[in-house]
DNA sequence: ATGTGTTCCTGTCCGC
DNA sequence: TGCGGACAGGAACACA
């Protein structure tokens, strides 16, 4: 579910209530999330004060005044909510608690941050702050692909050898990390290649093209808040609403959105996930 | 090394 | 209303 704009726009709205805050009681309501939930966490993360709320790829990083950093990942179905902030950011009640609600932090400054996850396809860790770019899950994650180290020289060369149709190498976290099945499938469109062309088969020029269109649709869909299906919320509850922008995905049968182009968008199904993607003027 | 299919889990929607 | 099946924003894992 949430790719890189719905985790930074989680992050943002939960930064103010957390950093320079203490995590006054953390409750813990089930032993494991995707995988087991790290040994004593509710205990590791109770008294602590939280310095940096930081973004990796899809991941939320917290590091904490015990040297530790807590990891957060929210698979496909993962909320976080933000409840009961006494200076107004944020609902000021508690709302009940809903099926789900795997693990709630109780802020001392009054907010309450719930983690939300059906499918519990998301993920928590705990481990030392120095240690934290080695992790697992961390360790061979690619480029940001909003920052300096992701660029047209970088993309050819990580490219070049790749056989698959360029939408899976996109999602391979490891090429870039915090695209999604919607931001692939969009970035493609707006830089007018087809979800279905061999990697290491398009030009650099057109690599050129896409760089920055990757890049663009990423800061669109952050400063619209993200996109809200089923159950994306922002940290207040508030929908994201970049979903209304979407040229191609969920689009299946309607015209495409390109001036000019009679073309309708098309859905296929690429290594078990749905493509969209306008055939008309995606080559 | 790279490519592909399966799997984890719950919820929703659509057709009958 | 109920039931079955398809599908869902991720990504580790097993295996060709």
């Amino acid at each position: 579910m949430p790719e890189l704009p719905e985790v930074e726009t989680v992050r943002r709205g939960l930064a103010p209530v957390m950093e320079g805050d203490v995590i006054e009681r953390a409750q813990v309501n089930r032993p494991d999330l995707r995988w087991p939930l790290p040994e004593g966490m509710a205990a590791r993360l109770t008294g602590r004060r939280v310095l940096v709320l930081r973004r990796r790829s899809k991941y939320l990083l917290a590091d904490l005044d015990s040297a530790e950093t807590l990891l957060v990942h929210l698979g496909m179905s993962g909320r976080i909510l933000v409840s009961g902030d006494p200076l107004g950011r944020f609902a000021h009640d508690h709302p009940a608690p809903q099926k789900h609600d795997h693990v709630v932090l109780d802020m001392a400054g009054g907010a309450r941050v719930t983690f939300n996850d059906p499918r519990r396809f998301g993920a928590m860790d705990l481990m030392p702050t120095a240690e934290a770019e080695a992790h697992p899950l961390l360790a061979r994650l690619g480029p940001e692909p909003l920052g300096n180290a992701f660029h047209e020289g970088y993309l050819v060369d990580a490219i070049k050898s790749r056989t698959s149709p360029v939408k899976a190498v996109l999602l391979d976290q490891r090429i870039v990390s915090g695209l999604g099945n919607i931001y692939v499938c969009e970035a493609l469109f707006r830089a007018g290649v087809s979800p279905r062309r061999r990697a290491r088969r398009i030009s650099a020029r057109r690599i050129g093209r896409l760089v920055p269109a990757i890049r663009e649709v990423l800061h669109d869909a952050i400063a619209a808040g993200g996109s809200s299906l089923r159950d994306f919320r922002q940290a207040d509850g508030e929908l994201g609403y970049f979903q209304a922008s979407f040229d191609v995905y969920g689009r299946e049968g309607l015209a495409c959105r390109r001036d000019g182009c009679a073309g309708t968008v098309r859905r296929i199904v690429q290594s078990g996930r749905s493509s969209f993607y306008c055939p008309a003027c995606q080559r």
